[in-house]
DNA sequence: ACAGAAGGTATCGAGTCGATACCTTTTAAC
DNA sequence: GTTAAAAGGTATCGACTCGATACCTTCTGT
């Protein structure tokens, strides 16, 4: 039996893709890297056998030359520390400065999905919870949705065939256009009650 | 009552490193950058009104710029072609060449998520869900696991109290230790009934 | 008619990232 | 024990991302 795991790829990727720009948000306002929010996250939470540059590498997936460079980074920046091991003269063990765990608790967990997370109610499937999650996220960002066209409240159905147009352009719509992503996506669900915000 | 969403926080952030690791690997093999990968997999999905360089922006986050930049480099690459709109002077509509679309059904959905969800069996929980794709996923990318201390196979408690120590190193435990990340983490979980794989 | 909005491009600088090369220190093989 | 290999780190280079800014042209709204 075929799952549709496809769905709940485009909805874990899209998910993925509104968590980047809000480290990249935060990150801008803290003036680091996303990836230095990433790095800074991990060093908070490492052990003594986990707090060195290679570490850091394999949990982010970046090469050690990648991961030092980014860490020597964060030193200059004052986030984090480091001190040579006494037992193994080639390794380096990191911690958070002051500052540095103050920017990780700015960050963790990001606001924005702890009241997506909050705001989701008992979710009973996967593709439920990541729906609800990116819903509440894109209204909190205040991005759009990027819907599939047949499920947009501008989608019109006429008739009793295949005939169907899109209500904001006044166009008619091809039927395999109605599976396709739009910009315009209006979202039939989570609609506030009122929305006279001004 | 509060939820442990810090958890599934911490799920989520860890599968999406994976997913950035492997469109980076993958990203890689096709000499495109993992940005290009996620560029093209919208293009390829997305209606007449969306076709454009905006929405490309949009929907991955980016100011116009680093969008049209992105967009130009994968013209040059030949994965993508543009032309200008007839209605609207202003607009180019982008859409995916042979070669680009060779690309998009390479990397969707990726194959190791595919393998991923398929192998996961029937969790009772959305954390369950979460660790078994990513224990999954980690196997296949050959990654380590980096679970928390007290949730390691060398986890070792001795006598009544407050007495732990691990296995790997023949070391004592300090207990807040046992909460944090480690390297040499190894699950109890998807442990391969054989592992003579050679 | 005309100001402003919207879509695109160009350019600059800081930073990521992989690749390569090169250290030192530790470990393993003999 | 000696010695080769492995492991941890750093430095450097080039391609690329990304935001910011500036600057086009073309629509749109008044």
């Amino acid at each position: 039996m075929e799952m549709d795991f496809a769905l709940t790829y485009d909805l874990l990727e899209r998910l993925a893709s509104l968590l980047r720009a809000e480290e990249r948000r935060v990150g801008k306002e803290l003036g680091v890297e996303p990836v230095h929010l990433r790095a800074l996250r991990f060093l908070g939470r490492a052990n003594r056998y986990s707090d060195t540059p290679v570490a850091v590498a394999e949990y982010l997936g970046l090469t050690k030359g990648t991961a030092s460079q980014t860490l020597i980074r964060l030193q200059g920046k004052g986030l984090v520390t480091g001190r040579p091991s006494l037992k193994d003269k080639r390794k380096l063990h990191l911690s958070l400065t002051k500052a540095g765990r103050a920017v990780v608790s700015r960050v963790n967990p990001p606001r924005a999905f702890k009241e997506a997370f909050a705001a989701s109610s008992a979710p009973s499937s996967l593709d439920e919870l990541f729906l609800e999650l990116l819903t509440t996220l894109q209204r909190i960002n205040g991005s759009k949705s990027f819907g599939i066209c047949k499920t947009c409240a501008h989608f019109q159905h006429r008739g009793t065939g295949n005939s169907y147009r899109c209500g904001l352009t006044e166009e008619p719509l091809k039927v395999r256009e109605t599976g396709l992503i739009c910009r315009e996506h209006l979202s039939l669900l989570n609609e506030p009650a009122g929305t006279n915000d001004s």
